[in-house]
DNA sequence: CAGAATTGGTTAGTATGCTAACCAATTGAT
DNA sequence: ATCAATTGGTTAGCATACTAACCAATTCTG
């Protein structure tokens, strides 16, 4: 009942609360969060992605990612092409349509961030990311005592198109920290 | 590219590793968060609860309530039973063997809530939860001038129990803030 | 090089959320 | 008292997530 009761149940609500509004504004334009995140990611990529670099990105599964395409195929926002390199891989690349429409969509997110974090001061936003981050960073540890069970796997992180030079054991349960790791340095 | 932009992210991917801790830990009793959270709130509320008064608790549709109900009911966690007050209502309550697993679910969620914030002072972590709570009511805000399109509602809130007086059209949209005041304050 | 391991993608099945549309019961207003 | 509005619950249909199980292609190893 004390601060940290609500800790999580704040969390949950404000994430909840930028999450819905977000989609509030981008479903006029026939985007949900998954959609347009997936569209974003696609368009500042220098190359066409994997569905597997994707999933990384997003920070989903894959097959979550395969259900995705379907919906953003089916729309026509993408296509896909079985990559001549490796016939394994399925390139995705963003429709003409969806060109249009990403500016738009990262207008919209700007905006919504500057009135959410309007009122708040630099060094309280700053105490609050930092709180968050090492929230997160201890939620992300394993709960097993490490090098037991698992094998602990070496954190190699992707290049910058999102490449593993020798991509070992560093999937499935690395996507999450994956994607953080990918959108957030600096 | 700046602050403002890793902020939506951190927020969700900090929520998103605690929600995901928390569901792997509780997922060796057989429950998902949905499920014990609504189980969590039938245990403290002093009464049975009809489904609108969970839906208002847990801060979702209706609907939503229906089916995870369904699996609750399914798996004996809770009976259904109609209120002889009222034909249109349903009570729910808790099976035995949801009582015998509440202290222990409370135990390892605040076990997760204390491993989570160990790191983290008092004082960073009031700031964090001031300024959660400021982005989620400027989120939770209509986008609309308000007194233009809709009622405005008077913000009546729930009763001890979650019910209320005259209970006339706080609804539907305002179920997640309900369930906020109802589990928030203090 | 042949067999094993890994990786990309898929399908199937489940959980959780939503909106829209609907009944049945209750409550309100005339 | 009766008709309209409100409220509790449901169903249907969709979006989004997951895990488990699988195929096909590639890559590693001996």
């Amino acid at each position: 009942m004390s601060n940290d009761e609500t800790f999580g149940q704040l969390l949950h609500g404000t994430a909840r609360a930028w999450r819905q509004k977000l989609d509030q504004r981008l479903k006029p334009m026939g985007l949900s969060q998954a959609k347009w995140r997936t569209l974003m990611h696609l368009s500042i990529a220098p190359d066409a992605l994997t569905q597997a670099e994707i999933a990384a990105r997003l920070g989903v599964e894959e097959p979550t990612v395969v259900a995705l395409l379907h919906r953003l195929e089916r729309e026509a926002w993408v296509t896909r092409t079985n990559s001549p390199h490796d016939r394994r891989c399925k390139m995705v690349l963003l429709g003409q349509r969806a060109q249009r429409v990403i500016a738009q969509i990262n207008a919209t997110a700007d905006k919504l961030r500057h009135e959410l974090l309007a009122e708040i001061t630099e060094s309280d936003l700053k105490t609050c990311m930092r709180v968050l981050a090492r929230v997160r960073d201890r939620a992300e540890e394993s709960d097993s005592r490490r090098s037991a069970t698992r094998p602990r796997l070496a954190r190699v992180f992707a290049e910058p198109n999102g490449q593993t030079k020798r991509g070992h054991s560093i999937r499935r349960k690395t996507a999450r920290r994956r994607a953080r790791e990918a959108s957030n340095e600096t």
